[in-house]
DNA sequence: TGTATTACTTAACCTATGTGAATGTTTTTG
DNA sequence: CAAAAACATTCACATAGGTTAAGTAATACA
């Protein structure tokens, strides 16, 4: 099971199978029911998770109460409030799953340990915030560039997976609009 | 003049003064004019920058090209294409100066030299990137939850320098909106 | 299995921002 | 210093997406 991180770790750094079994060795298995968190806002986010099966997504609630999706995190893909995992400040963000999942989790002071013992993994995990640092500015890039309808049809393109899984009001919320909205532009595309 | 930068490493990260002085040594000063690049898309990013003085910005120009500015950094901020910088590949963004500004320079090899031979600066960096992630995610929220008015206010209050400093359509520019907009909500804003 | 809840669609109307064009102002540069 | 270029403002009109409200379909769970 604990394969898929495995096989992520050596697509990403050069490292031995021995480092990377130590660095699975560090990680405990989790289960998060449907719609149970597994970060909390507020709270200090104590784990980092590699999802290996099933859905989570990640929100913030801003001050007028509206729910904001941020992320939506399938199978192979690493999930926390990085910044409060990392600095132990309360995090900003919820996550919660969508679909039960199944998760590997690692623990700060495992992650610390990691760092420190594992060669490489420091490396690893640079290029982890790296990726997601890169994620988020051509998120920014689409928001200001595209209309909502041609950020749909991307998503569609890039993630049909998630198309499929994940009900269309979430969609609609990562995409930065309301369900009426979402409806509204799929009608239209049918008609062209 | 290089004492600002030795003060940012020192609040980010505990370095010994030799340490740190050792990192300095490797960085170099450039100039670059008013309306010169630091960066072109489409090279690769040799440097990473720390903005001594003088303010430059970074931008995309997008399929339709529009311009879209990405970031604005003024004094102490450190500016580059991370991804490109990092990885080698060709640089999505354009960084250019708005005002004359003076850098201080590190190319990729000292940058890799730095990581290894100087206890603490992988830390550094990560926590520079990290900072910049969290940062961008930010800017997600306040895109999708806030009105151009309510986003430009925040920006006159967070960043009042910026608001003198910089002509008002790369503002607009960097709020998501329109030169025009940015003068209506202006407008608007002075008669209540 | 049936009822309660949650999700999705549609439609009429509203609002913020975009568009294009005209005009004035400030800055740059020969 | 003057002409050109870049910047800012205003306005009339267009449009994407929000809002409210209603109806229908799908799902959950007692």
């Amino acid at each position: 099971m604990a394969e898929n991180l495995f096989q992520e770790i050596k697509s990403v750094i050069d490292i031995t199978d021995e480092d990377a079994q130590k660095f699975l060795s560090l990680t405990k298995e989790k289960t998060v029911k449907r719609n149970e968190f597994f970060i909390r806002e507020g709270d200090t986010a104590k784990y980092i998770a590699f999802v290996l099966s099933g859905i989570l997504y990640t929100y913030y609630v801003n001050e007028k109460g509206e729910k904001h999706i941020v992320q939506i995190a399938l199978e192979t893909h690493w999930v926390s409030d990085l910044a409060s995992f990392l600095s132990g400040a309360p995090a900003d963000f919820n996550v919660q799953a969508i679909e039960e999942a199944k998760l590997l989790i690692l623990s700060k002071a495992d992650f610390e340990k990691a760092c420190q013992n594992i060669k490489g993994f420091e490396r690893y995990f640079r290029i982890l915030v790296q990726k997601a640092y890169v994620h988020a500015q051509k998120r920014i890039s689409k928001i200001y560039g595209n209309s909502a309808e041609e950020r749909y049809l991307e998503l569609l393109e890039s993630a049909p997976d998630i198309m499929q899984r994940v009900p269309q009001h979430y969609i609609a919320s990562y995409l930065g609009i309301k369900p009426q909205s979402l409806s509204r532009i799929r009608k239209n595309l049918i008609k062209k």
